[in-house]
DNA sequence: TAGCTTGTTGAGCACTGCTCAGCAAGCCGG
DNA sequence: CCGGCTTGCTGAGCAGTGCTCAACAAGCTA
């Protein structure tokens, strides 16, 4: 009887990968007002509509769990800065500045999360994140046509802990200039500091 | 019997003094090899040689406890950075760019840990952070004898992000330029920050 | 000696990460 | 239709950790 084919959010039976899929969506969805490590296996597991254990069948440890997690966010936000190909590399590095902005500015509490998980001490969220930084690094040198030697990745890598810093706070408190300004004094500086 | 006045380092009664000041100094001694809020209360009181029970009684709450291990931690950069009263303005920065090199080379895993415990999304630590900053760039500006506006202080703060990194950076490969190379470019980034 | 203050402890509760033995839903070969 | 296999899934329970509470005990003062 009621064996109706209803949408029941129940503990429905569902393939590994759309389990898999569907936890880290919804850690995903709890990243803006949680720092990711503190992401509790109950509460997942809870607006999951499944046990505890099934979380554990898929990822063996916690740390797996919101690394895994980290990844899915590092990787959204690796593609919405990735430059379309066929861009011209004069505009590359400005399309990326201008999209980085757009991103924080549009998912400011999810981003500031992902930075804090990063640099919140674990390791294995940390390399995540350097992995980020580092291939941002590639395209960042590439779309310049900079020769790619140790110093100059040492000042774009601080160049990006400088924009982080300052777009956040510009978006806490954007009164202090226009976004047009701030593009230009970003883009500004990682010229001085890569052409010198 | 045996009433040695012997050194032992037993549960001896302290004044409440004493052992708030020991139980702090053993979370700075954690600090290097632990993530402040990873501090157990297990292991802060085995390491004093008392209970559990009586840490919860100096520090009501573990983030009471780690808050006043990052504020120990802060308080001892900040009064390594202090430009010595009587020093001429034009050299107080240079001096705490250099002092502040100088620490993270010396202390680099506890500076480490301190940036990370406040970065790591905890806002009790974060506010510990977010002060020393702000005295930070109060000193600085001061010293620079700039104006201290809004856009002037976003940028100080951005670039200290930006020297965070590259010090970090530079004290794991410090063979992309000599030590002076290093005061030169940051105190140059500054300046052209801030006097543009 | 009695009594007060206060440094100190052990037992124990709640929550959370994690394990394990086993259930049950679907699919296959007979 | 049945037996067996794979595999998504669960409940009970253990261990570690933050935190509470009632009570002990060391030292001071009256």
């Amino acid at each position: 009887m009621t064996a109706s084919p209803a949408p029941e959010p129940g503990p429905l039976r569902r393939s590994a990968g759309d389990r898999r899929a569907q936890l880290v969506q919804i850690g995903l969805e709890l990243l803006p007002t949680t720092p990711v490590q503190e992401l509790t296996i109950d509460e997942v597991a809870r607006r999951a509509g499944i046990s505890r254990s099934l979380l554990f069948h898929y990822f063996a440890t916690k740390r797996d769990y919101y690394t895994a997690v980290t990844r899915a966010a590092a990787d959204l936000l690796w593609e919405h800065l990735l430059p379309r190909p066929g861009t011209p590399p004069e505009v590359q590095v400005t399309g990326m500045l201008d999209r980085y902005v757009g991103w924080v500015e549009t998912f400011r509490e999810t981003h500031l999360a992902f930075v804090r998980g990063a640099a919140g001490g674990d390791p294995w969220v940390s390399e995540v994140y350097e992995e980020t930084r580092t291939r941002l690094v590639d395209v960042a040198l590439a779309a310049l046509g900079l020769p790619d030697d140790a110093l100059r990745r040492q000042l774009v890598l601080a160049w990006f802990a400088f924009t982080e810093d300052l777009v956040g706070q510009w978006t806490r408190e954007p009164t202090t200039m226009t976004r047009d300004e701030l593009l230009v004094l970003l883009r500004d500086v990682l010229d001085r500091l890569t052409t010198r």
